[in-house]
DNA sequence: AAATTATTTTAGGCAAATCTAAATTTTATT
DNA sequence: AATAAAATTTAGATTTGCCTAAAATAATTT
């Protein structure tokens, strides 16, 4: 029972499991680009995945995970929000420092610790970026984020993730004043650039560009 | 600044930190038995880690690590000793469970994580089985514990780790009413066998033999 | 439909960490 | 000192995960 795979091995399975979210079917370019490694060493892992039955591969024909791939994906995934809660929680890291350590922790294979993790953070539902946390039987809450863009008019919102962590990304976010948990609304849209004005608490009203827009998420409160 | 270890190299600097508490330079043989590895695989590693300057080692003199590597081993040891106290002290592990995930937490790279777990421990000094715990510059408090072998007579001392978790030994121990904390003094010593007489509390002595006094561990309180 | 372009796979190689078997060196014993 | 035994190293393979360059296939454009 449960085999053990290795840190490579897990990370491809992640990856897949987060790259179906948005597509039926992976392609070895996408998950090259996510793994930040070339198309032939995708296809070599493809093959050898195949083999231990964590996915459906036929040459040219893209992948998808098997019912036991995403009990593994499910796995890591719960793995890796548990620690970066318990890193925020706990060790007082911030929000935007925790995600490579937790690169790391997913892969430590021990399944009691990790549920006694889950029980010392007291069943945590979300980690720090808003996403749900599988429990250990791999159900979780459903998605609750959704993008600014899509954000209805005058609808009370939080900021809960922000889709990239670079430095220009936080310089501007500093320089607006938004950060996680910065209550907003919508006022307008505008067609032409698809720019927004939002609203923080009474301040007033300003504008935000389409490019930043889309990586805020929000959920309504 | 401080380079990026393997877990495979970062493995055997700790051995052969270990083996060198006992005797002043480690043999390839001592090192395979340890990390259950052949000898020979061992002298690959060993060639490579004198070429990252971690050891001083010559064909067929042994080894010994260098100041770098001295360092670097006790960065692991620190990690291994943190990650056990957090597992018993916060997420209630049994002291004889710890060992194993703790061999695959100490390889986690962060700095800051491992200074943050200090802090959040409140800095203990001990591990669970008694081990010290060097800060984060390298320093740690002698060591406290010595065998029962060697405790002098009418000592109060209290035991805080045994040398092996074999079921047969933790059998025995159980039957015998001795655990990590149990206080007792030595009231007699056998030259014959080299058995000795105990007392745990207000019990009637009993006597125990060379083999388990051999792996127990105790402190004087 | 043919040609061009993009995607994916195959072929061949490399580095890390391990192994077995054979050769070498050191240590212990006669 | 010579021999036997033990310890260690070398030689040659294997597995995993990655790479580049070339070939094959699929998708798009003319
Ligand atoms: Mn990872
Ligand atoms: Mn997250
Ligand atoms: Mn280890
Ligand atoms: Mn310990």
């Amino acid at each position: 029972m449960s085999a053990n795979f290795s840190v490579s091995e897990e990370n491809y399975i992640k990856a897949i499991y987060h790259i179906q979210q948005s597509v039926d079917t992976v392609s070895t370019n996408a998950l090259a680009e996510q793994l930040k490694t070339k198309p032939a060493s995708v296809t070599d892992m493809l093959k050898k995945l195949k083999t231990k039955k964590l996915l459906h591969y036929e040459p040219y024909q893209g992948v998808r995970l098997t019912a036991e791939g995403r009990k593994l994906a499910l796995g890591i995934v719960r793995k890796h929000r548990l620690w970066e809660f318990f890193l925020v929680e706990k060790l007082q890291f911030g929000w935007d420092e925790v995600h490579e350590v937790a690169e790391e922790l997913e892969h430590i294979s021990s399944k009691k610790l990790i549920d006694k993790l889950d029980a010392y953070l007291d069943f945590p539902r979300f980690d720090p970026h808003g996403d749900p946390i599988p429990d250990s039987s791999g159900r979780m809450a459903a998605q609750q984020q959704i993008n600014l863009i899509d954000l209805p008019l005058n609808t009370p919102a939080e900021v809960c993730s922000v889709g990239s962590q670079s430095a220009e990304l936080l310089e501007l976010l500093t320089h607006k004043q938004i950060s996680i948990g910065t209550r907003l609304e919508v006022k307008k849209q505008f067609g032409f650039d698809h720019s927004i004005e939002i609203r923080v608490k009474n301040q007033p009203a300003f504008t935000i560009s389409q490019q930043l827009a889309q990586v805020l998420f929000v959920k309504r409160v």
